[in-house]
DNA sequence: TGGTTCACG
DNA sequence: ACGTACGTGAACCAC
């Protein structure tokens, strides 16, 4: 392997045009978007050549000279190469991806979380290679560099064999680009509202930190599980819950329960929502700005067993939006200039829709195709009477009902949040599989193919073993039937997700507007645009987004424009209403007119 | 490090 | 009889 300093990069240029492929591999002192100052950075050749870069300014330009020379990239985890490169400029053409290791493997077993270029060098390769932590950088890059080369072939043949090399090819591999950009580009945050925040719910914390000391007598922390469950189950001596592993749970559920027996109940119920807001979005945020002023989140393409995305450091996945409180920090996440504005994409119902074209159910494919109120129109259906004559309560039923079924629900998990006896649970249960047959039939068959086979996959083939399903502890291969019946369903969505993702980027770039994608939160995509391009951009990304994967029902794409992403509103008459009917209360729905 | 809790879809 | 709705990531406490 060659070492080599800035100056020794220059004359590598006849060599890499010669390659029809590079393995890469960089090593950062902090892997975050824009953060990371490479340590080194490693080409190596086709041919078996291995020069790495030392340092931050050799790395960066050898990166240069790679992305200028335009050699497709192999790599085990290609992205923060992209990163780095989008960093520069958002608007360059990235380097090729001609192969990610990481990803491969994540294809072939999506059940393992992310694996290491070491654990696919020995599952495919049958070799141990030497631990990382001994090595200098360069040659942990260059190691790194060829064991990506070396692994690809082997990858490819096994991809091929189970028909995976297409969802690789067509959907993972272009995707990497897209999430690269998404990364360097970032989110806005408006520091001053989140300062403000953080005065108001510190003040609130101690107040009531104050009033729970006063009602319980003494002061203890509150914070402390073990303090806690003392405090309340013998000194308090109120009634005790559900067990955990290490006590009795004190969590929301149970509280909620406890309200009336205790005055600090409440007071502590409040207390968790404020201390979790400020320690996990109030305080931490402001901290990950980055120098360009914005937050930048690192998405992870292998991880999700089901094919979905996750996103960490920060996670922009989970910012509150559920509650008026939580709200207040998405109110934070602003467009980052006065002309640019955020526009919100999300599917409709996406899940329910997926289920009704994979069980092939007539009576939900027909609900879906007459654009019907679906959780109004499942409780009719169960309980035999007319849509307008179904109430508030009855409609939220449906709607709990509409959104377990992906999950495998039980009569027990369904009568815990309904609040109702286990005996209606099941009842319910019971109505809803006679009224939707074709559910019914799906669930069981779902199941047994799972337990034949050993795997479940989604529409374009994504797979994901289940072992689960052999085991001998009832307990556990519940669990393995439940992930057989989600997976199928959250996975669809998710290649759906993505498919929309590569496509509406790829359409941007040749639209003229100049609209940036910044997030991705499973079933919406979060854009950033300037104000006179909202129409277009719209037009653009519901066309995309509906379109990405044709199903027996239709595929509906709600769009929502706003300074902030808390103050987002409807772009047309279609998407108030449906906006209204996903995201209102149940009774604000049941009692408001029909739509039509 | 593992357990608990809770933020999101 | 048994434990019980899928998938994530982060903060905090206890060991």
């Amino acid at each position: 392997m060659e070492v080599r300093d800035a100056a020794g990069i220059g004359d590598l240029e006849p060599w890499l045009r010669s390659q029809h492929a590079v393995g890469v591999s960089v090593l950062l002192d902090d892997p975050r978007p824009r953060r990371g100052a490479p340590l080194a950075l490693a080409v190596a050749g086709v041919d078996g050549r291995v020069v790495a870069g030392d340092g931050a300014e050799a790395s960066d330009a050898l990166r240069h000279l790679v992305e200028q020379t335009g050699v497709p990239l192999v790599g085990h985890e290609v992205k923060p190469i992209l990163v780095a490169g989008f960093a520069e400029d958002p608007d360059r053409l990235p380097a090729p991806v001609a192969f990610d290791t990481q990803i491969a493997a994540y294809v072939l077993n999506a059940a393992l979380r992310s694996q290491t270029i070491a654990d696919v060098v020995a599952e495919q390769l049958d070799q141990i290679l030497p631990s990382a932590a001994e090595l200098p950088p360069t040659a942990r890059a260059g190691l790194e560099a060829l064991s990506a080369l070396a692994v690809r072939d082997p990858l490819e043949r096994r991809l091929a064999d189970v028909q995976l090399d297409r969802l690789l090819r067509e959907v993972e591999l272009p995707l990497i680009a897209v999430l690269a950009r998404m990364e360097a580009v970032g989110v806005a945050l408006d520091r001053d509202a989140l300062a403000a925040l953080d005065r108001e719910f510190r003040s609130e914390i101690d107040r009531l930190e104050r009033e729970i000391y006063v009602d319980v007598g003494h002061d203890f922390n509150l914070g402390s599980p073990k303090q806690l469950e003392q405090i309340l189950f013998f000194e308090l001596n109120l009634p005790k819950g559900r067990r955990t592993k290490t006590g009795y749970s004190t969590d929301a559920s149970v509280l909620e329960d406890l309200r009336p027996a205790h005055p600090m109940i409440d007071k502590l119920l409040e207390w968790r929502i404020y201390t979790k807001l400020r320690s996990t979005y109030v305080e931490a945020l402001p901290t990950l700005i980055a120098a360009d002023g914005r937050l930048h989140t690192t998405f992870h393409q292998a991880v999700a067993s089901t094919g979905r995305l996750s996103s960490s450091d920060p996670n922009l996945q989970n910012i509150p939006i559920r509650t008026a409180l939580g709200r207040r920090i998405r109110h934070a996440f602003v467009a980052g200039a006065p002309d640019l504005v955020l526009l919100a994409a999300d599917y409709s119902q996406v899940e329910l829709r997926i289920l009704a074209h994979v069980s092939g159910d007539e009576h939900l494919k027909d609900a879906f195709a007459r654009h019907a109120d679906i959780h109004r129109e499942t409780a009719a259906r169960v309980l035999h009477k007319p849509p307008e004559e179904i109430t508030a309560d009855e409609r939220s039923m449906a709607k709990m009902v509409n959104f377990g079924l992906a999950y495998g629900m039980s009569d027990f998990g369904l009568a815990s949040r309904a609040n109702i006896p286990r005996r209606e649970a099941q009842e319910f249960i019971n109505s809803y599989f006679a009224a939707y047959s074709g559910i019914s039939y799906y669930m069981m068959a779902i199941k047994e193919q799972a337990k034949s086979q050993g795997f479940v996959e989604t529409l374009l083939g994504r797979k994901r073993q289940i072992p689960e399903l052999r085991a001998a502890n009832p307990t556990l291969r519940g669990a393995g039937e439940r992930m057989a019946i989600n997976m199928p369903i959250q996975g669809t969505a998710a290649d759906i997700q993505k498919i929309a993702m590569i496509r509406v980027a790829e359409r941007l770039r040749g639209s003229g507007l100049d609209a940036r994608l910044l997030l991705s939160v499973h079933d919406e995509l979060l854009f950033e645009t300037p104000r006179d391009q909202v129409e277009a951009l719209a037009a653009l990304v519901r066309e995309t987004m509906e379109g990405a994967l044709p199903l027996a029902v239709p595929l509906v794409v709600d769009v929502k424009v706003g300074d902030d992403w808390e103050s987002m509103t409807p772009l047309t008459r279609a998407d108030a209403i449906a906006a209204e009917a996903d995201e209102l209360p149940d009774e604000a729905v049941a009692a408001a007119p029909l739509a039509g």
